[in-house]
DNA sequence: TTGAGACTAGACTGTACGGTTTGAATAGTG
DNA sequence: CACTATTCAAACCGTACAGTCTAGTCTCAA
């Protein structure tokens, strides 16, 4: 591993390491934690195992690196897409709708929740920090907007922002992540309609 | 394995499974299905490996099993000790209640429920019965109290009743099955509380 | 061109595991 | 008692895996 001053072969250096956690992911949210092994992983991103391990001190390191990477995408991609004006029942029509719709299709973004949960309990320290960058900011902004839409006459907000995204949450935990599409089928629209009738 | 006829011993053979499926049950839960070791079980159950593999021909069998025991345990025990007269909404807090806290307390549950997220991609079937005999009958009984309560005026007591129960299963997610009780901490009572104040 | 750092393929080590086999001990039933 | 089914402990087999090692190739800047 180059030390922080050699600055020259940098470049590629960091590029490889780019390329070994893309096909890390691959792995890792295909098959879990446990039966992703290094030689597939290796393979996945076209890179050999002495390569692998000259960038990551081992699996753990590397599951840290990709935990880093995926929780830098948040919950809530939709706020910044979505226009904060309006009646405030439409804004939430709207970023609810929003929110359900791109989590929803978010493949690769289910596989990770499903790691996360998987996980919690040999990484404790990582998913927490994956709840404090991930989950946490969107349960803060969502506050904020009930806070700011003091005509809805919400009494705890942070206790209903935590019902919205809760209610989204398991819609995508059974619907996506879970084969409960058959079984308890539930409409995005009819949820995101009954949301807002709610507050 | 012995054929059901031959009912003489039966019992005690009975009794051993039973004893096999508890400590099958203890490693399973604590360690996920990849790390849960036949060696292990046998162990946890203080029988002998041979014994383990005359009552369930292989792991796969004895996770099913494990499976369709702990379903029998449903979402909501609640249902039953709860009566179901009074005020609407008073009997809607006291089934959020104590819903809350019985899923709380309820550790192996948390470790069962984070077991069936983890392995819902490599064990879809199985996951889905999960969902069908556990949450589904919660989501219906729900969605009937919901609608015998048309003073509550309910346009949509399904998808209400999603979002009853989806919040509730997001705060035991976040509290106790994932470690968000110091990231993004809520109380029971609030939760509870904002839940009744939304319908 | 040459030399050092980055990379490759693949063999190798030690360990853990799922599942089987062996051969003896321990019931409960006639 | 004797007989049969159940259980036991422990060795065993084949495979998969994390991580290391070897020996050589590629890249690129001086």
């Amino acid at each position: 591993m180059p030390l922080p001053n050699d600055s020259a072969a940098q470049g590629r250096f960091a590029r490889k390491a780019e390329q070994i956690l893309t096909g890390a992911t691959q792995v890792f949210l295909q098959r879990g934690y446990e039966r992703a092994s290094m030689d597939r992983i290796a393979k996945a991103a076209g890179v050999s195992k002495q390569t692998l391990y000259s960038h990551f001190a081992d699996k753990e390191d590397l599951f840290v690196a990709l935990v880093n990477k995926m929780s830098r995408r948040r919950l809530e991609e939709s706020f910044g897409s979505v226009p904060l004006k309006g009646k405030p029942r439409d804004v939430l029509h709207v970023l609810a709708k929003t929110t359900l719709t791109q989590l929803s299709a978010d493949e690769e973004y289910h596989d990770f929740l499903r790691l996360m949960v998987a996980e919690s309990k040999r990484f404790p320290e990582l998913v927490e920090k994956f709840l404090l960058t991930a989950v946490r900011p969107t349960l803060v902004k969502l506050t904020e907007v009930l806070v700011d839409s003091p005509d809805l006459e919400i009494k705890d907000p942070e206790a209903t922002a935590h019902i919205l995204i809760g209610a989204i949450v398991f819609f995508v935990l059974t619907q996506e992540i879970m084969p409960g599409r058959t079984v308890m089928p539930m409409e995005s629209e009819r949820l995101a309609s009954a949301l807002v009738a709610i507050v």
